[in-house]
DNA sequence: CGGGTTCTTGATCGGTATCAACGGCCGTGG
DNA sequence: CCACGGCCGTTGATACCGATCAAGAACCCG
């Protein structure tokens, strides 16, 4: 059991949870369903309604499923944080994970209902809502607006800051994902990811090593190919 | 000074704001700032952080600035939605008017600090980014996954669901919208919207008038050819 | 070391952007 | 009320980026 009450105790601390004798923490944590994902496995939902995740340990990918194999990455996601799983409407969501995976579910509505009395955890909830949705927005401007070589950059850039490790003036990459994720992710096809890392890799902007590392080199460049607005940091 | 209070009136009963004489109801009233846009103005915010929005009277399109001259509209609003615009990222984003527009204007920090204690307006909020979180993900899954044709039929759609009018079998729309706002919500060009729409009218599938009035005359196919997943309603 | 999966590279195709010109709607001023 | 003029929308011709099809190479696992 020890564990497993440390799975609900980084989430109580996530969510800013009370004291732990609260009875509302009480309840909450019966109402968390701790789940274990092998990797490349999913979590199918069914029609069970909109779901709270707290991810204890991993990173998975939220699949949005649309007709036939069209699928769309709709966010990666990595240990610590917490996100929302929408009821399917006129596509079905299902969660993947990259590696072994660790995470709590909780029935949305349900969560809403007993956190409905204490400010803190609506807040931190609209905090975690407000990160969401600006990611989701940047995505909507590269997806409508940018080319591959942009799409790339705005890719590499932003895991460098969600699990890069830095190393002088380099970036260290391990990602979790495959180049179908990443294809699948940025609306592209692996074939066009594939190439677009390999002309990076010529312009010696980062260097790769095995199917999941890659360092990048050359920050300055990845940025300014990014087609970010002029004189963002 | 009656018509301000309206405005005042109906947003406090869309965030469900307590009795008329609380006093957190009276300083939340006090904080918003109540702004009148001419038709194609657009509220240029700097960089004063994140504001909140209420729409009283009109239609708004919140747009991502990127680079150049290429803007990314994020979404379409309507009287009486209450919408987040975040402070500039890695775009600046600014909210434009499609007619004239009345709104409340809120700056996003101050009016969560003070709704901190109130239970209720944290709940509304976290209703209205749900709903934001949705549609924003829906625009991802469209952009990144969807042909011209297929993103058209999604617009027509999800317009005939918040501004249509019924008659009989068919929905008619006023768009507020010129086509250019409709490629810039798309990630097309203003061309591929045109060919699009008549290719729609030569299949009678739509009759337009005018440059705002569309008549959908048979939504079961711009279902069908929206792409969305089978057996959805 | 072998087999399967993932990644890379190459050749071709197609959808949408781009460039260009015309036509029609609508507000303005006479 | 009508005439004008500009903007918005439509249509056509061409170009290009990324998808698709196909094959080979590298990686990782047993």
């Amino acid at each position: 059991m020890a564990t497993q009450s440390n799975t609900f105790e980084t989430f109580a601390h996530s969510v800013k949870l009370a004291e732990p004798t609260s009875p509302l923490r009480q309840r909450i944590c019966e109402l968390g369903r701790p789940v274990h994902l092998a990797g490349g496995s999913s979590l199918e939902l069914e029609d069970a309604g909109a779901q709270l995740v707290y991810l204890t340990r991993g990173s998975t990918k939220l699949v949005a499923h649309a007709s036939e194999a069209r699928d769309q990455i709709i966010a990666f996601h990595f240990t610590g944080d917490t996100y929302w799983i929408p009821a399917s409407d006129n596509y079905s969501y299902s969660v993947c994970a990259l590696g072994d995976c660790e995470l709590l579910l909780f029935p949305a509505d349900t969560f809403l209902e007993m956190a409905e009395t204490d400010p803190h955890i609506l807040r931190g909830l609209i905090g975690q809502m407000t990160d969401a949705l600006r990611r989701c927005r940047e995505k909507a401007v590269a997806l409508g607006r940018k080319t591959a070589s942009e799409r790339i950059a705005v890719f590499l850039l932003g895991m460098a800051e969600r699990i890069g490790t830095a190393k002088g003036n380099a970036v260290v990459l391990d990602l979790p994902m495959s180049r179908r994720d990443i294809a699948e992710s940025l609306g592209l096809t692996i074939e066009t990811v594939s190439r677009q890392f390999t002309i990076l890799r010529d312009a010696k902007t980062i260097q790769t090593s095995g199917r999941s590392l890659v360092i990048l080199n050359d920050l300055s460049q990845l940025r300014a190919q990014a087609g970010y607005l002029a004189g963002t940091a």
